[in-house]
Parts: structure tokens; sequence; C-alpha cells
RNA sequence: GCAGGGGUGGCAGAGUGGCCAAAUGCACCGGGCUGUAAACCCGGCGGGCUCAGUGCCCUUCGGAGGUUCGAAUCCUUCCCCCUGCACCA
């Protein structure tokens, strides 16, 4: 904990990584308000009840959520189950049918499990919209939008561009940063946290709450983490994302996949490593004394220790560098067994199908073609070459897919 | 309701009677270079069969019919999407 920190100090620790902060002095006042009280702040983050699968871009702002904790102050982490109805408008989202409440614990469930890998669950209230939102009568909603004008909604970005090209705005949609604004209402957050992009919706949470008399929350954006691409931000639908509950080994190879430009971005963010460590690192780096890869190692190491283990990631590490650095096999290959209907001699090309290498027998053929395919490690290249069946032998397909065929009539030794 | 625009491969987006399994870009896959970096370069990217300097067949361009030797392209019809107009009673 750091509550022996200075003012001064806590508020350079939260302004960390942080892209906007409005406004700073607010934050200051509640800051010092909250010290003499002795009364936590409630420092909000809102979630999307439909993807509980976590990646590296969701900790970015998780981390900082925790900071707020450090210094003792209770977060609220607001599952949107009302307002995923809607969607954060983007332009291709569209209604969605609302989830059942089984589906909501489950991912509520989901949420919990992962979300408190990084937050302190002794500091955090789970919340869900649905609670107050769904309880807006007809009036109570003419009411409450009646305390926001077009003109202010249509500011954001998102619309502004819509409008000026002739994309379609649903009239819901509008509704969606009112809804989220009205969560801080109904919550009197002091902080709202999230991505840059939601920088628009935590204003406006600030302009609602000043209409129901309440002092503003400060809003507090942080960077949207770019995907392992290096282009676009990380998403699960761009596939360009690293899963906190992936396993040890998927982390870390992603990780080392990462741009070394990328790499200085994901310590800064992701990691509690000092800016000015940061800045010799960097220095050595470009000064050719330490290789990139180095760091880059280190970087995977630790956030696979973040969300697994130490031994986990000294695991993956040893793994990793067997496979790549000494091309070895990996430790662990998945087993496919042939039917026993097959000759002496089998296509290749069939056996990358039937052990799932390849999804047809033409981008079979394509693969060997190409030399993405080894037998043995030996690598062939004739497209419909057949191959002695022998009781066991590995497949290799590019760099990093591996199959230990076996025939029927050889059942493996350790399989019980 | 009226007027106009549009529905094409994972996405974006060409194509408007045969040379279209369908340009191009992105994504993706294999190879090269490496640090499994990134960038870059090369190849590929519906499926089955065949055989190799080839080729055959099947299923694709919103749905269903039709015209034609031949359709993503023309006609009919249906479905869906988008934009604009609507009022001064």
């Amino acid at each position: 904990m750091r509550a022996d920190m200075s003012l001064e100090e806590q508020l350079a620790y939260l302004k960390r990584g942080v892209v906007d902060l409005i406004r700073e002095e607010d934050l200051r006042r509640k800051l010092e308000r909250s010290r003499e009280t002795r009364r936590p702040l409630r420092v909000k983050l809102g979630a999307d009840p439909t993807a509980p699968d976590l990646h590296l871009g969701h900790t970015v702002v998780l981390r900082k959520l925790r900071h707020f904790q450090e210094l003792g102050h209770t977060v609220i982490f607001l599952i949107g189950d009302f307002t995923g109805m809607i969607g954060d408008p983007t332009g291709r989202s569209a209604t969605r049918p609302p989830l059942s409440r089984e589906e909501i614990q489950a991912n509520a469930e989901t949420y919990k499990q992962q979300v408190f890998k990084i937050l302190d669950p002794e500091r955090t209230v789970i919340e869900f919209n649905s609670r107050w939102l769904g309880a807006l009568r007809s009036e109570d909603w003419i009411r409450l939008t009646a305390k926001v004008t077009v003109a202010q909604i249509l500011e954001r970005d998102d619309f502004q561009k819509r409008l000026r090209e002739g994309s379609p705005i649903s009239l819901h949609e509008l509704l969606y940063p009112v809804a989220q604004a009205y969560d801080s209402v109904v919550l009197q957050a002091d902080v709202e946290l999230g991505g840059t992009d939601q920088k628009f919706n935590l204003l406006l949470g600030r302009d609602l709450q000043r209409e129901f008399g309440q002092e503003p929350q400060v809003a507090m954006t942080v960077p949207l983490l770019v995907g392992t691409d290096g282009v676009q931000k990380m998403s699960k639908s761009y596939g360009n994302y690293i899963g906190i509950t992936e396993p040890p080994d998927a982390i870390y190879g992603k990780v080392m996949s990462i741009s070394d430009e990328l790499m200085w971005t994901y310590y800064e963010v992701l990691t509690d490593v000092p800016a000015e460590e940061l800045a010799r690192w960097r220095a050595e780096a470009e000064a050719g004394r330490v290789n990139p890869r180095d760091l880059k190692a280190q970087l995977a190491r630790r956030l696979v220790a973040e969300f697994h283990s130490e031994e986990a990631a000294r695991r993956a590490e040893e793994e990793f560098n067997r496979i790549f650095r000494e091309r070895g096999l990996p430790s662990e290959i998945p087993v496919v067994h042939l039917p026993a209907s097959v000759g002496d001699h089998v296509e290749l090309a069939r056996v990358l199908v039937h052990s799932g290498l390849a999804p047809s027998m033409r981008e079979a053929r394509r693969l060997i073609e190409q030399g993405g395919v080894q037998v043995e490690g030996e690598r062939i290249t004739d497209p419909r070459a057949r191959i002695l069946v022998k009781p066991e032998f590995v497949l290799q397909v590019g760099k990093r897919r591996f199959v230990r065929v076996r025939s029927r009539e050889t059942p493996s030794p350790t399989s019980t």
C-alpha cells in the first residue's frame, strides 16, 4: 500500500501513462478531501457484458484502477448489462438482444475471475447497470434525456463523422452516452476511467452529474493498446490480441513476436518499470549494447509471470528457446492416429488433412509445394509425395505446428 | 408513400454478356531475411480429381425464375439495406 505518499506523489503516480486527465485540479481536490475525511474515492470503470475474455489491452486500465486501490480507494467495476443492449456506437453496431440472467451471471463470474488477477477484491464493488437503468419508466427516460441536448450528443466524433458521410445513426445509439453518464450519477462516481475512445462518454458524465447537482467526476483516459500487429488497437475481432487466460507459451510467444518499437509501449503501460529505467534501456539498445530481443524476452517473462506464475514463465521461456532457437521439438506434441485401413504408404497431403494440419487436400498440397511441410525434420516438396507409414513419426507445418502421427496398430505405450 | 443509391470471396472494394473462381488493398497461410522480431521480398489464398510445360469437374457474386451457345453482368419477381423528400392543416 502506498498511503504514505504525499499528495503530489500520489498525483504523479496516478498520472503515469494517462492520456487525458480532466481536470487535474479536480483530482487533486478529491484526493485531498478523501485523505482528510478518510473516505475512499469511488472510481468507476464500465465493462461490456458480452466480452468477458480479457486481453492485455483491458489490463492497461485495470492496472490504473489498481493504482487507485493501492492508495486506498474503491473501485466500482460496472458491468453494463443494460447498456450492452445498445452497444457503444461505432457505426457497425446494432442493437443486441438482451442477455439472459444466466448469461449475465456467467459473464460476471468470468469477469471476477479475470479481473481479480489485477484488482484487489477487497476494494472492488461489482455493479450491474440494469439494476437502475432497467427500472426506468418511459417518463423517467424522457425526464433524463431532457437534460441533454442534441448538440451535446452530436459533438461526439463518431456521430459527426457519420452525419457527414451520410451513414445511418440509429436513435437508440444516442442514448448510449446518456445511459453511461447516468450510471455515474447513480453511482456518485468521483473518477471514471476508460480508454481514450471513452473520452466523450466520460465527459458527458461530468455534465450530467452537474445537472443532478453533484460534483462532476474526474475523467481519466488511458491509451488504447496497439495489438500484436503493431497497427490496430488490440481487439479480439482483429485477432491481434494477447488474452490473459491464454496458456503461458502462447503469451510468451505472442509477446516475442511484437516489434521492438511496440515493446517500449508495452513496457510503459503494462509494467511498473520506472520511466527512467526504461529510458536507460532504450538508450542501451539503440547504442547496440543490449540486444532488444533480450529485453523483449524479459517483458514476455514478466507478463507470463503476472498472469500465471514465475515458474510458468521460466518454463515458457525454455520451451520457446528449445523450439525457435535450437529448432527442436516442443515438449508436448499432439498425437494423431492413422486409420487402421491405411497401407504401408500414404499420401502425405492426406495425412496433413487427417491430422488437422491442413483444412483441405488443395491446401495441403499447397503447403507441401511451398516447402512448409517436414516429415521427421525432412522437408518434402513434392505435393503428391507418398510416405512410408512408420509406427510413429513427427509432422511439422510451418514453424510452429507439430503433430505426432501414430499408426493404429501400435498403440501409444504411454496411453492408458 | 415518392425519388435516388445499393446488396460481390473473412473485410473493404472493382467488375455490368464470354479472356471471371471473379481486379486491387487489408487480413490470413507458406517460404526467404532474422532475434519465430518488425519492416521488406517471393509465393499462395473455394473445393474434389488428375497429372503436370497440361487439364477436368463441382459449388460461389441477396433469393427464385427466365433470355442466351454462354450471365456476377440482360429481363421478371421477391427479400433486405441506405440516403433524401414529405408538414404550414
